[in-house]
DNA sequence: TTTTGTGAACGTGTTCACAGCG
DNA sequence: CGCTGTGAACACGTTCACAAAA
């Protein structure tokens, strides 16, 4: 099989929620050039992507929605449900335990971790917050978010690690190290915020997104 | 000048982190080698990113650390302060307002809105909520944050502009239209948990992240 | 005729490798 | 000799363009 590059599992996740909208609406059969619709995606790239794991279209027809969207969640491996631990209860762990919208896609909370005595014991979302000493292998969750302060981040991953977590998604404003076959995202909203800064400062040095077809 | 990628821009923050730590501990040069260090990027690479704006090291000894960071900090435009509006008081709204991070990068958050009459009104970090039809020009801010529900993502997006943002930061869930020569930025993590469960699922269609030199 | 699926062409970002300079 | 700066080579993702199928 080909590797998948990162913006092709993105541009899934994308499809996955059009065809969600649209199945919602109760369209039958979709082309790739709605399905590309809106920033920089061609049907092109749309059908490119799709061919990656099959051939899921009729010439002439389009895409079964439905059938589209359920291929889909097969491959982003959504048919099942994800059990997530969260360390760091403050704010950005608070907000991620409060929306609702991880649980209806299938990744549930199971624990909280903080090491802030005024915290630990603290109900959040349901769950109570346990000190980051506790974590376990024995809570059994699959992917480990890391929510708290940049100096702590490291050692929470190789806590995480240890505990059996096989992805982790990091919140915190640095690089980590974690062994292969550990999957590791970052969202690091200082970039965000400076990316955002170099585009205002110089407009033309900035390459413009793509232009729809 | 050369068109700049997303991806140098990123590295430049890296960059600029490192420096800022390399700094405070004093160390007058630092090489490509020791920049690059960590997660996929090699000497080669810090190089090229620091050739598209100059010639900042000194063959045979490197770069020194308090320069290149000035220059860097010049370059990402972070000589300045910059006004933010965030559009939200949920969660991940107050969630940002509590971030002292920002404010130490010269983000300062200048207003907050929301639809909510049980947050209008309310204190949140220090201002005053008021009510998202108040969001106008006057408030001089150059960069707007959404942090609303998706379906209000569209609209906010257009009030921003026509309150005179100039790049925006979105945390809704969704691709958003922008006009040419307003910059975008979308946080999704529900991508990322996605992107997350599909490594998981698919190990061997996942491409690793290039290994260090 | 419409729209998919895909090899080939293309463009862009990354890495190589070495000349140039300290 | 050490390390930068950079053209050239390379790798990889995107787009093109068309044969195949409905």
């Amino acid at each position: 099989m080909t590797r998948i590059s990162e913006s092709t599992v993105r541009r899934l996740s994308h499809y996955y929620r059009v065809l969600e909208e649209v199945a919602a609406e109760g369209k039958r059969m979709i082309s790739s050039h709605l399905l590309a619709e809106r920033e920089g995606i061609t049907s092109a790239q749309v059908r490119k992507d799709l061919s990656y794991f099959g051939s899921f279209g009729r010439r002439g027809l389009g895409y079964n929605v439905e059938h589209l969207r359920d291929e889909i969640r097969a491959i982003l491996g959504l048919e099942r449900r994800w059990r997530v631990a969260v360390v760091g209860a403050g704010h950005i762990g608070s907000a991620l335990l409060a929306y609702r919208g991880f649980s209806e896609q299938g990744f549930d909370v199971v624990a909280v971790y903080d090491t802030d005595p005024e915290r630990v014991g603290r109900d959040q979302g349901g769950l109570t917050v346990r000190h980051a000493s506790q974590l376990s292998a024995k809570d059994g969750f699959e992917i480990g978010v890391i929510a708290t302060p940049v100096r702590a981040a490291q050692d929470v991953a190789d806590a995480l690690v240890a505990a059996g977590a096989r992805g982790i998604l990091n919140f915190a404003p640095r690089k980590l190290r974690v062994p292969a076959g550990v999957a590791l995202r970052t969202v690091d909203m200082t970039m965000e915020f400076e990316s955002l800064s170099f585009a205002l400062t110089q407009p033309r040095a900035t390459r413009r997104r793509r232009a729809r077809e």
